[in-house]
DNA sequence: GCAAAATATTAAATAATTAGAATATTCATA
DNA sequence: TATGAATATTCTAATTATTTAATATTTTGC
């Protein structure tokens, strides 16, 4: 196998991130948290979708590794936990060029 | 929204091809066509799959605009169809490095 | 400690994906 | 044109993901 493609088990773990990154919301938060660090309730304005569905997706990326999150008073604020993903988003960008 | 991040409208495009990634058998079989094109039989000895599991996810890819396909007398040999694709994929072994 | 605001969790119903088996198609060669 | 090898398609059952609604938790300020 070429020098740094994924084997096998590998592209388990990674099929794993996509998918967490293959729904539209998902995506468009992490957008958003590419942008600047952001509340759940800014998050769903920019959304425009219910609270309980943003804090879901958000929670799933958490679990994955994608975010991460403090908190502040009660407002609790998500960033990008890995540096990685916004090349990997722009990386993707490319191959979709309509 | 920073400089180059993808807007809602186009993070249903995105995702969609997240969501053709996001599969392990998918991807791998991306994996391998990095490396060199291969025919059908080939790519499923690589994943020790069965042939209409791995025909049925080179079609999805090839809709998808990811792979092609050419016939050369009763075999079928794919290739990558995006040269954006290795980046890309260089890009997410980035993102899990465990 | 109580009420209100912000966020998180759970459960049930629905929808989408996947795997597997069976069958069909395409092409080369006899 | 019949046969075999390679690939593709179709259908269905099983699994997994998503949506929606209801409820729970956490924290602040009184």
């Amino acid at each position: 196998m070429k020098k740094g493609m994924p084997e096998r088990r590998r592209c388990a773990r990674l099929a794993s991130i996509f998918k967490t990154l293959s729904h539209p919301q998902r995506l468009y938060l992490l957008c958003c948290l590419c942008e600047k660090e952001s509340t759940v309730g800014e998050l769903g304005k920019a959304c425009g979708a219910a609270q309980p569905v943003i804090s879901q997706h958000l929670t799933r990326m958490r679990l994955e590794g994608i975010v991460e999150s403090r908190r502040a008073g009660n407002h609790v604020h998500y960033s990008i936990a890995d540096p990685h993903i916004p090349a990997l988003i722009r990386s993707m960008e490319k191959i979709s060029h309509e």
